[in-house]
DNA sequence: TCCTCATAACTTTTT
DNA sequence: GTTATGAGGA
């Protein structure tokens, strides 16, 4: 084995302490955007090429998929081909291969289910009806939560029952006892299963153990704060004896508490490896300085944290940007003329560019303002992809054929497309099946069975209902023997054609074919064909494979991970999805009381007399600023629409934490009003459309400029609307003329110099 | 059996 | 301004 002899060129000291720290437990205290990606990769190329290690015998565990592709690509890079032997991906992905192919040894069937939190809740739904909770005192999502808690610190029904500290959590363990016995029953697991399970195997199966701990030399862990004690316990597991653990993390950016991440993990590893060493990253390589003394004077109000000394040797840059509209309407304007402008100066490409909200609902006036301006945009999150009513449905068929115990798919399914069997068939359907105490997929086929052999249904059935519920189970028996047969793609080709979804979705007599919420119907084929698209990179495998991959993926992909870089097109992202992300320019939107933070976190710590959530909700603030790299704006509205009707809103107390000196003052800034985040004086404040540089042809007015038309006379822009090549420009003339549209390159327009309303 | 319309209830962040 | 649920009609 030779050395590659710039794996640690270009390293800074500490970076490249931490490469070269190989053996026994390691904690890497890394600071945003100080290498931690690259020292990573360095580390892992290292320990292959100097210790002669294989690949195979390394695992590192990433937050998302996208993190472990591109982990995976660099290192591809670095080690070369051999790196697709490595074992790099999200806890929940190696847990789910970890189960398929091991999982027998405790009972799980392989072709198990895994349950997204839509499922989840019909699952506890049944589960709430089995242990006579009224699902009106205590809704399904409280219970799930209180459940899933449990699972994250690998407590079971029985050890929540035997610790329940109030009425609340005693019900909440009656109806953990029947889901867990539903998933049983269904052959499936959650994603809070798929941890604790293995966890479980790995514990109590010696021989499974021993494999896994014989494999792996080396273990990784990225985004360390953000794991849970199922997630830990499992990475020492594997770790072993050897504990050769390297866990990379950094406590102010630990967003995911509510997901039951443990900052305590960290000081648990110092406890558990009391020989680990420690390193810290401070140099931050990705900010100007304007941009890190703004983040880090807004996280060091909090009090449960350790001072860390980042810097960086960037340069000041351009101040931070905080700007006040008057609403919604106008921060969206606002930030997308900004976008605008700086394209249009060339100062950068809209795909440099990234909006980042506190919660999904903010990205609606974003969108609208992208769409009124012709911007391009890419939304991440919203409605994901495979929650989509016919993703889903097709999914859950696919599950079912894969998995007919999966009754939570069976009944999603069993009459989507509509086929006749409706809620009263299969409520008989059910009762029998219960009766007979077999599956209802069993029942089924034993109508099927009695109708093949000429035989009376053997249920109270309408013999209309029994033979749909026969043909389907037909379709389903047919369609798992193609399932092991066919490559997935063509396998959903069958299963559109089969039952029924093409003729449902392409019905050409125009009868309307579930337009529940307001997409069209070409719009959901659309979606089934992309899927059909997806399932083809399983093509390759051994079709008795294929499904259980093409359904282990879908079940487990986040929506970051389709996150393509390469189109230039604006970002839109939740500030937690941002996580790991950098921008040359960052827009953070609605820094107001109650939204950042957000007002459910005050509450909770009002409730509970501490600062806690708050204090997340400041280290969430903090991961959004420390993502741009040149420029950062702050924006905040002050008004606010609020489940229909708006209201004053009151700046975010994070805002006032920025220091007066990185910010940037009114008349520094380029666009014309900046007011500091204390004024709020209602209606004096109002976006203007920074000015226009000069395009092409001719300038573009800014909104409130005046100008004259030949023949129109004076007037005042209103709006001016970026379109393909040219501009639209709404002009409010004086006089009779009143309102109008004009394009920019055929009217008669100049400007009217110094005279701004 | 299935679709349409009305109303009620509610919005944090996601593997 | 949304999405889940229910009643009634085709």
């Amino acid at each position: 084995m030779t050395i590659q002899p710039d794996l640690l060129q270009g390293l800074n000291p500490a970076q490249r302490e931490a490469v070269e720290t190989v053996d026994g437990p390691l904690l890497i205290v890394a600071g945003p955007g100080s290498g931690k990606t690259r020292v990573i990769t360095h580390r892992i190329a290292h320990i292959v090429h100097q210790y002669g290690v294989h690949p195979y015998r390394i695992m590192a565990a990433t937050f998302t998929n996208k993190a472990a592709r591109e982990m995976q690509d660099r290192l591809q890079r670095l080690v070369g081909t051999r790196a697709e032997l490595l074992s790099v991906g999200t806890f929940h992905a190696f847990c789910a291969r970890l189960l398929r192919r091991d999982g027998e040894a405790m009972g799980l069937n392989r072709n198990y289910s895994i349950f997204d939190t839509d499922d989840q809740v019909s699952a506890i739904k049944q589960a709430m009806e089995l242990a006579e909770v009224d699902p009106k005192g205590h809704t399904p999502r409280a219970v799930l939560g209180v459940i899933s808690r449990a699972k994250n610190v690998l407590t079971d029904s029985r050890g929540l029952a035997s610790r329940a500290e109030n009425y609340f959590e005693e019900t909440a363990a009656r109806v953990y006892h029947h889901y867990e016995e539903i998933m049983v029953r269904n052959n499936a697991v959650d994603f809070d299963d798929l941890l604790m399970r293995s966890v479980q195997l790995l514990e109590e199966y010696r021989a499974v153990r021993e494999q896994y701990q014989e494999r792996f030399v080396h273990v990784m862990v990225d985004e360390f704060q953000d794991t849970n004690v199922a997630q830990y316990r499992l990475a020492r597991l594997l770790a072993g004896d050897r504990q050769n653990i390297c866990v990379v993390g950094d406590p102010d950016q630990s967003i995911y508490s509510w997901r039951s991440a443990d900052i305590r993990n960290i000081l648990s590893f110092q406890r558990d490896y009391p020989s680990c060493k420690t390193i810290s990253l401070e140099q931050n390589y990705r900010s100007t300085s304007n941009i890190l003394d703004a983040a880090q004077s807004v996280i060091s109000n909090n009090r449960q944290r350790l001072d860390k000394g980042l810097f960086t040797e960037n340069g000041d840059g351009v101040p931070v940007y905080a700007h006040e509209t008057y609403n919604e309407e106008d921060e969206a304007g606002y930030v997308i003329g900004e976008v605008d402008r700086l394209v249009r100066e060339r100062e950068t490409k809209a795909g440099d560019c990234a909006i980042m909200y506190r919660v999904n609902a903010q990205s609606r006036a974003l969108e609208e303002a992208c769409l009124r301006r012709g911007m391009k945009y890419r939304l991440v999150g919203g409605v994901r992809f495979y929650q989509r009513k016919e993703v889903k449905d097709l999914m859950c068929f696919l599950r079912l054929v894969h998995n007919p115990l999966d009754e939570v798919s069976l009944m999603r399914v069993i009459n989507v497309p509509p086929r006749g069997i409706g809620a009263k068939s299969v409520s008989l359907l059910t009762g029998w099946a219960r009766d007979e105490g077999v599956p209802t997929y069993t029942a089924m086929q034993r109508i099927l069975g009695a109708r093949r052999e000429g035989q009376p249904c053997p249920v109270n059935l309408p013999r209309r209902a029994a033979n749909s519920i026969a043909d389907f189970a037909n379709l389903v028996e047919e369609m798992a023997n193609l399932s092991v047969q066919l490559p997935p793609s063509e396998l959903i080709g069958e299963a559109l054609e089969l039952a029924g979804f093409r003729q449902y979705y392409q019905n050409a007599d125009g009868r309307a074919a579930d337009r529940s919420d307001g997409q069209r119907p070409e719009e959901r084929w659309e979606n089934l064909m992309e899927m059909r698209e997806t399932a083809r990179e399983f093509d390759a495998e051994d079709p008795a494979d294929g499904l259980a991959s093409l359904l282990e993926r879908i079940s487990l992909v986040a929506e970051v991970d389709n996150y393509e870089e390469s189109e230039d097109s604006l970002t839109l992202i939740t500030l937690h999805q941002a996580k790991g992300l950098e921008f040359p320019v960052v827009f953070i939107v609605g820094l107001e009381e109650g939204i950042l933070p957000h007002y459910r976190s005050i509450e909770t710590d009002a409730q509970s007399g501490t600062e806690a959530q708050v204090e997340e909700e400041r280290r969430l603030c903090y991961v959004g600023m420390t993502r741009a790299q040149q420029r950062l704006y702050l924006l905040r509205a002050f008004r606010r629409g609020f489940m229909g009707s708006s209201g004053p809103t009151n700046a975010s107390r994070f805002l006032q934490e920025i220091p007066e000196d990185v910010l940037a003052s009114p008349e520094q800034s380029r666009p014309a009003v900046v007011s500091t985040p204390r004024s709020t004086r209602q209606g004096t404040v109002q976006t203007r459309m920074p000015d226009a540089p000069a395009p092409p042809a001719k300038p573009a007015p800014g909104i409130g400029e005046t100008v004259r038309h030949s023949s129109f006379g004076e007037g005042v822009v209103i709006d001016c609307i970026a379109i393909p090549g040219d501009h639209e420009v709404t002009v409010h003339f004086a006089g009779s003329v009143g309102i109008k549209r004009l394009l920019l390159s055929y009217a008669p327009l100049e400007k009217v110099p110094g005279d701004i309303l």
